[in-house]
RNA sequence: GCGCCCGUAGCUCAGCUGGAUAGAGCGUUGGCCUCCGGAGCCAAAGGUCAGAGGUUCGAAUCCUCUCGGGCGCGCCA
């Protein structure tokens, strides 16, 4: 309707055009809103404000042209100016109740539109690196990236989701190291773990494996493993400390067998994450290994594109890429005094790589404290000639969680409620995935683990989902009653009702909502959205009967209610919370 | 110090990219089932949109400054 709405006014603009009246392109101008207030139509447009300045007359006068070049239209009923000069659309009540029949055919379909024309676009998301279990940090920027997908997707564009694995770097040698000393202490030694070292339970299970598989193939005396290594903090850095560690790790076990532990524990641990992200819903296409870049080369290749593009400079023994003449505020180096290349060096090469594999749009999904790296990967991409504004950077802010009204503490070391795994489990799925969203991304979110707990009115998620199964349950009362949904039966028109008004109208606005949130990366917008319309669907519940003696009315009741919970449904659906029959 | 994000009802937040009288939920107060699921509904009270300037027909929204909160500023990843 909206589309309709939107030729008709173009073609309005078209005619004062070749009249001299309005500039050229000002069809671009138009934009068409939902009413707040009935009494201002279905639609309302501000063209006539926006163009009567270039037009050189009053606005009012504008939109009174306006309105006359205006092509009739079945649908609708009338078109008024009002105020300082908008032009309101009212619709005839057919037009109200054909939306009805249109969710009812397009079924899971109804929102989707082919806006994006199967343009491909990537979105990166999660890509915590694969050191531990996810936190519950990440578990917001999984939500909203697998979200963010799911709106691209229904509004036609091919997306391609991808977690890039940081598998190369010295974390992960840390993670390897931290594995092969718990192991030595299954083997009956005692040592003094590494301050610096991954602490978790999940390395001693990584370890007890090793140990449980190969016995003592992998061992070494202690005193060897710690001989000549500098101390640990306080007393000594524990940096140099645990570098020394890693050292001795490799040259003790050797390239095949330290390779043997750092990718046992990296497969345990990506597993891990692979199997939590499933079970929230979160699948991914791709899982990209950052050493494969290394390993083809691609890192060298990126730093060497820069330096032929006259980018890259020496100093200090190190290479710099001039990234400050591409708006980032310094230079940085990408390839250290010790000839290893900086992580941000591989992330060059990543988004060049990306870019090369043909996608029309990237997507980043990054945790908030990262921003202050956005302008170098934008600068990056602008130095090897690409357009850095196909690069949508989206930064998640955290989340912090609240239990009885206190702030839970999220430190490893307290042991308290720290990974998405128990999240998942103590509020579930369905609650997690939505609170996780109902705030815009920039937004800090107070993740109320009580709340989300909670099976009553405040919680929004079972709000939505009861109306979905209220419909459900009608549907289940008719069969008793011996009735059958017929929708040919159903007299539309005579759904007169306000409250039934009121849902058509937010029906129809459903496909903009799903494109609004879509374009606009916000899928906050249909959680709120979802929300009211449970909330006239509930209060249409209570109000009116559905299931009455006059075949006509309850069929056109039925259809309008079936309507809803498809809506519902689909919406559900693109946020991955389930739609149950009941609850 | 510099940069990014945020500041809207007692609390948690929306506000459709500059539009018409700033909206929800919770909380508070008062109501509603012999009827399709009370995990529901209705109503009332509650606002200097942090503050001050500016831009214009029109500002919570854009610009500048001030105040307050969060985060970030490595040859770490």
């Amino acid at each position: 309707m909206k589309n309709t709405l939107e030729s008709l006014l173009a073609q309005a603009l078209e005619r004062l055009r070749s009249d001299g009246l309005v500039p050229a392109g000002a069809v671009r101008q138009v934009r068409l809103t939902h009413t707040r207030d009935k009494s201002h139509g279905d639609y309302a447009t501000n063209v006539a404000l926006a163009l009567a300045k270039a037009a050189g007359m009053p606005p009012r006068e504008l939109a009174e042209r306006i309105v006359a070049a205006l092509p009739a239209h079945p649908a609708v009923r009338r078109v008024e100016v009002a105020g300082p000069g908008f032009i309101n659309f009212f619709l005839t009540e057919g037009a109200h109740h054909a939306v009805i029949r249109q969710v009812l055919e397009a079924g899971a379909r109804y929102g989707r539109s082919d806006r994006g024309a199967g343009r491909p676009v990537q979105v990166e998301f999660v890509s915590a690196n694969p050191t531990g279990p996810l936190h519950v940090g990440h578990g917001r920027g999984a939500a909203y990236g697998a979200t963010v997908a799911n709106l691209l997707e229904a509004v036609g564009y091919r997306v391609h989701r991808e977690y890039y694995v940081n598998d190369a770097g010295r974390q992960m040698d840390i993670l390897a190291t931290s594995v092969w000393l718990r192991y030595l202490e299954l083997t009956g030694q005692d040592l003094a773990f590494p301050s610096n070292g991954y602490q978790g339970d999940y390395v001693w299970d990584i370890a007890a494996t090793l140990h449980r598989e190969h016995g003592e193939d992998y061992a070494a005396p202690v005193e060897q493993v710690y001989e000549g290594v500098p101390p640990d903090a306080p007393a000594g850095d524990r940096e140099a400390h645990i570098d020394a560690l890693i050292g001795r790790a490799k040259a003790l076990l050797g390239d095949i067998r330290y390779r043997y532990v750092f990718d046992l524990a990296l497969a345990t641990i990506l597993d891990d994450i692979r199997d939590d992200l499933e079970k929230f819903g979160v699948v991914y296409d791709q899982w990209y290994s950052e050493r494969s870049l290394v390993e083809r080369g691609l890192v060298m290749q990126a730093v060497e594109r820069l330096r032929k593009a006259g980018h890259i400079y020496e100093k200090n023994g190190a290479l710099w890429f001039r990234s400050s003449e591409f708006g980032d505020e310094k230079d940085r180096v990408v390839v250290r005094d010790n000839g290893q290349f900086t992580y941000f060096a591989s992330d060059i090469a990543y988004h060049m790589d990306k870019i090369e594999r043909g996608y029309d749009r990237l997507v980043d999904v990054w945790g908030a404290d990262h921003h202050g790296y956005v302008p170098r990967v934008k600068a990056a991409l602008a130095a090897l000639g690409d357009d850095p504004a196909r690069l949508d950077i989206l930064l998640v802010q955290f989340a912090v969680l609240w239990r009885g009204g206190q702030k839970v503490q999220m430190s490893t070391r307290s042991g308290e409620f720290v990974t998405l795994r128990q999240l998942r489990k103590e509020v579930g799925r369905d609650a997690a995935r939505f609170f996780y969203v109902m705030r815009k991304a920039e937004q800090h979110l107070d993740f109320d683990l009580d709340l989300a707990k909670s099976r009553s009115a405040d919680n929004p998620v079972y709000y939505i989902q009861y109306a979905h199964a209220r419909v459900a349950s009608v549907l289940r009362q008719l069969a008793e009653r011996g009735w059958r949904f017929e929708p040919q039966a159903a007299e539309l028109a005579r759904l007169t009702d306000t409250r039934e008004e009121d849902l058509a109208a937010a029906l129809a606005r459903y496909p903009e909502i799903v494109e609004h949130a879509a374009l606009g990366h916000e899928p906050h917008m249909l959680a709120h959205y979802l929300r009211e319309l449970a909330h006239a669907f509930h209060t249409y519940y209570n109000a009116v009967p559905f299931l009455v003696e006059d075949s006509a009315l309850r069929n056109a009741r039925l259809s309008l209610v079936l309507a809803v919970q498809q809506v519902i449904r689909n919406g559900l659906e693109l946020l991955g919370v389930s739609a149950p029959e009941r609850m």
